[in-house]
DNA sequence: TGTCCACTGGAAGGGAGGGCTT
DNA sequence: AAGCCCTCCCTTCCAGTGGACA
């Protein structure tokens, strides 16, 4: 009998051996539709080669406008430059503050950059902010360079921890003699900027720069480019690429969801057996995206959130209608006294229910009922069966499998 | 027009878990 | 080991609120 991998290995596959490509991830050597920004971006930032602080840049954009690209794009075309004509040192340091989402970790990663042989290393916790202030700016200044710091997703630090270490960075300026920090946010959000201090938000938006979405036929030059390189000649049917734009145009232009869209879809294609890829396969990809957002999004919830969301689709297979936030409450007491866990307060409660409102999880909107009171009204905005089965996979919650809400306010389980 | 419900969402603070300094 | 400081998750407290109802 022949090896259970000759098949597969004998068959030759749609991509071509370029298949990164097709990676949200890959920093291409060209960003069609986005060569005015990123002019105006290099004429803005080409001070540094010359040893001076470029102006404060902050960029605006929803997600998959190539904000990411053109900012990494910008970060190698420097560095670069740098090496051939810069008359000073120049650093790019990126951040991603989904990750680095606090003024001490913003410091700590700043600080380590310049690290020197002989220094001691910035802990991620411990230090008080004044000390890891002083030291980053020691290692900075030390360094004697013009440092520039993309603060990707920059609304949600200042969201989450305020403007403080926006104020701090800028503050580098003053307490250094030899060296000089500029800063590029990303924002998805537009009016992000309400939230900061007056002064900090003058110097930081000296320059303004705002991406609109790609439409279809920009998201088509993007996806035939990338095509080009990593699928073989005459595999992709021709409405395909169309359709994949088509459908990324939709949601609000995103270029990295057409990617993925126009990866997937081969994927699946190959996956069939097929030479071709179809729009079929497209719809697939399309379907295959969507659950694995969800089930992604449901397997990183917390213990607590998850049994909320439980009861949420409990409720809705229940044939309940207009589950308030003090009905889910009782139900998800249910739950966890089933499953011998102690409940949270109602407080805390209601901030679980609007995270998962705000991933999307759960539509939770707050409606009054005039004199029977104000609340959120909920209702899950993912399908119940398969949202139910990935969020029992979860080995504390497996008891809950035969749980029932009935569409009665009394509840049995 | 005022009342009152069932919350919402801000503020403050506790304490666990991480780390550093002395 | 004791004393700090940090973040994260959570509780406690409470003022504020949209709109049906009397």
């Amino acid at each position: 009998m022949e090896n259970v991998f000759e098949q597969y290995i004998r068959k030759q596959s749609l991509f071509t051996e370029s298949r990164d490509v097709l990676y949200p991830s890959y920093l291409p050597d060209s960003l069609p539709h986005r060569e005015n920004e990123i002019n105006r971006i290099a004429e803005i930032l080409v001070t540094a080669l010359y040893g001076e602080k470029p102006s404060n840049i902050l960029i605006f954009g929803k997600t998959g406008t190539g904000k990411t690209a053109v900012v990494r794009y910008i970060g190698r075309e420097l560095m670069s430059a740098q090496k051939v004509h810069g008359k000073s040192n120049v650093e790019y340091l990126y951040l991603n503050c989904d990750t680095v989402d606090t003024s001490y970790s913003v410091l700590q990663n700043i600080g380590n950059h310049f690290i020197g042989e002989w220094d001691k290393k910035i802990p991620f916790t411990g230090w008080p902010i004044d000390k890891i202030f002083n030291t980053t700016v020691e290692y900075v200044d030390r360094w004697n360079g013009v440092l520039i710091v993309v603060l990707d997703e920059v609304d949600k630090l200042v969201a989450k921890s305020g403007d403080d270490i926006l104020y701090k960075i800028l503050h580098m300026n003053d307490v250094m003699e030899n060296s000089r920090v500029g800063i590029v946010g990303i924002s998805n959000e537009l009016n992000f900027t309400d939230l900061l201090d007056a002064r900090v938000k003058s110097r930081l938006m000296e320059e303004k720069i705002i991406f609109s979405p790609y439409n279809a036929f920009q998201l088509e030059d993007i996806l035939r480019e990338r095509a080009e390189i990593a699928i073989r000649d005459g595999v992709l049917e021709d409405e395909v690429i169309k359709l994949c734009a088509a459908i990324a145009a939709q949601e609000h232009g995103d270029a990295r969801r057409a990617i993925d869209l126009l990866r997937i879809s081969v994927e699946i294609a190959e996956r069939d057996g097929a030479e071709k890829v179809t729009e079929q396969h497209v719809k697939m990809a399309k379907n295959k995206i969507e659950l694995d957002c969800i089930a992604e999004a449901i397997k990183t919830l917390p213990l607590h959130s998850k049994i909320l969301l439980l009861g949420v689709i409990l409720s809705e297979e229940g044939g309940r209608d207009n589950l308030t936030t003090g009905e889910l409450y009782d139900i998800y007491r249910n739950l966890c006294h089933k499953i011998s866990v102690s409940p949270l307060t109602h407080r805390r409660v209601s901030d679980l229910i609007s995270d998962m409102d705000s991933l999307g999880l759960i539509n939770a909107r707050v409606r009054s009922f005039g004199r029977y009171g104000r609340t959120k009204v909920i209702e899950p905005a993912i399908p119940a069966y398969e949202g139910k089965k990935i969020i029992l996979e979860d080995e504390f919650l497996a008891d809950l499998k035969n749980a029932r809400v009935a569409n009665q306010k009394k509840l049995f389980f």
